[in-house]
DNA sequence: GATGAATGAGGCTTCATTCAT
DNA sequence: GATGAATGAAGCCTCATTCAT
């Protein structure tokens, strides 16, 4: 069942690229395999199930991306560098695992139902609780703005991260920290020029 | 094929609802039916298809939103007063047809290669022009600050307006008009105090 | 369930040609309807059932048909006269009841095996009584050549005065009778000239 | 969409028996699974849709039909030999293909309509030219009697042919070139002794 | 490691039929 | 006499999965 590790590595790339482009549910374990260069059967030699290519997918983005934001938490960083920091470590997931994002934010919200996805949920409380308590930080410490509505201000700032996985190329114009750059500086500073 | 219409809005209103909770593809037209207190069978004397469904779902969403837009656009307005007109509008259409919206975000992206679905495309372009006009607009009257990505700002800008149908729930604790008013304070303005 | 005769005629008539054009299995009840000018639902006011119209249709057709049959057979012809009657008579039924003709032809085979069309099963054997004996007669008196495959003879008749109506035009160039005396003579004659 | 020849064709064998016997229409695909031992779904393997499997009987017969034709064409006969070749290769067709050339008479028809089908009515424009032009040759040359009306004498000789196919047995008392002998010896002589 | 062939559950859709109005 | 709306059975097809080779 576990087999040559590498032929996994490409075949769940596969996968997660076929997901990312057409979404989980409409892709058909013919069309992985296809992109993979085998048979649908095939599939089954290296995974249990479509359902564990996806959960290997989601697992293994979820496991770097929590080993890159706590190594910022535990930085003891004031409030506006951690909401930097963790803005840019966001744009260098997106990056480093764009197919894997986008599925997460296509495919999470249902997936949580699920007693096998259930570790999404723990995650998405972490993540609440990480950049809520920066913002909160912020705040109490004058890094931030005093009249924030906080859960408002944390949607807005994960949802545009987070979205920018359905346009980001790698190849593009503009590399993983320019845009973090651009982001931050719109967040911080706002559109509007200062006096 | 139009039929008797308080009963297809019934029944469109519950097939939006019910392809925003769970998406286009995972929804069973029986799902549908279930929700709408009928068997699956008994929907095709409403519709054609589950696909025309989707279709009306997001054409006249789309035709109430331009209704909206253009409006706005034709008012005359500067370019940081359509910016907030835009995104009030935007707002606003989430309050009434969010299920509309989530639909949209979810699906258009594939939707736009079926032929059927081929207005999504244009109804995009408009709204990249319209966006986009409005901020090239206020780099060059200095309403917008100088140094703006005009692409990247718009792509965040449109994105987080948009995802919010995902979270929003008309009877929570903010108005589409507080939120927005929320949204434009952080993109103007930043979320860092002003000197 | 019998209601205004006329309607139910024109209704009858209407759906036999359908069934002709299409088949009867391939046509639907809306589509009867939709040629009757109203709706589906509202033909169960006149019949019972799909399967009801074609056993009218089909019923009509046989009564009539042996109503001109047995009038021949009845009177005394010789076997060559009564071949040339019966062809002639099968050009008027054609002419009379295309539709009902060219429906009987498609469709009879498996209808046998259902009870409620066992007639069709009785009129067959009257049928290939009739013209087998007719045959049988002419051979015996040397009406016809005596080295006839009567069977064979009987089963290349038969199809092809009844194939006909699957091309017959009432409004074509050539008349039932025309039609039946070309056929007569083809087969009576032969199409290489007499010495 | 190829897959192992010999498995096709027993399908493709099956279906055509079970489509003959019942039309197209009638026929269910678990019917034609049942038959060839598997199950509905499994037909999907080898075969696109059950409108491909008709497509590819009918095809092809066709193509097969078409060679034998075509080297009678070629031969450079008589008028009257070249229609008493034309009907023994129609008859050996029937012995070989009896199961398509049945489909062929029942659906054509509304085949035609459909543009996948188009090739039938091209076969069927050959087809005619074909047998007219042996007829025309054949009283311009008195081979065949000058007062023939060649259209109808056309549709007689194609239909009886051709039907002989929904009751043709290959294991009946008479050979496909028997039948074919009875048949032109009718249909040349005529069933009425010559003086 | 992979293939070819099949399974079986389930999805979308059609359609004859019913029935209250 | 007819309509509008629904029913429920059945049809075609898709697809994740299995397994002998």
């Amino acid at each position: 069942m576990s087999a040559a590790p590498q032929r996994r590595e490409e075949i769940l790339a596969t996968a997660a690229e076929v997901f990312a482009a057409q979404g989980y549910n409409a892709t058909t374990v013919r069309e992985i395999a296809d992109a993979a260069g085998m048979l649908a059967g095939s599939l089954y030699y290296h995974f249990d199930s479509k359902e564990s290519m996806l959960d290997e997918i989601l697992s293994t983005f979820l496991d770097e991306l929590w080993a890159r934001y706590d190594a910022v938490l535990a930085a003891g960083l004031g409030p506006r560098e951690t909401l930097e920091a963790l803005v840019i470590e966001s744009f260098r997931e997106i990056d480093r695992h764009r197919a894997a994002v986008a599925i997460y934010q296509r495919e999470s919200k249902h997936l949580l139902a699920q007693p096998r996805f259930g570790y999404l949920a723990g995650s998405q409380a972490q993540f609440e609780k990480a950049w809520l308590g920066t913002l909160e930080r912020g705040v109490a410490t004058e890094a931030f703005r005093a009249d924030l509505d906080i859960r408002l201000t944390y949607r807005f700032v994960r949802d545009t991260v987070w979205v920018a996985a359905s346009w980001y190329r790698p190849d593009g114009p503009s590399s993983a920290e320019e845009i973090a750059g651009q982001y931050l500086s719109t967040v911080l500073e706002g559109i509007a020029p200062r006096a």
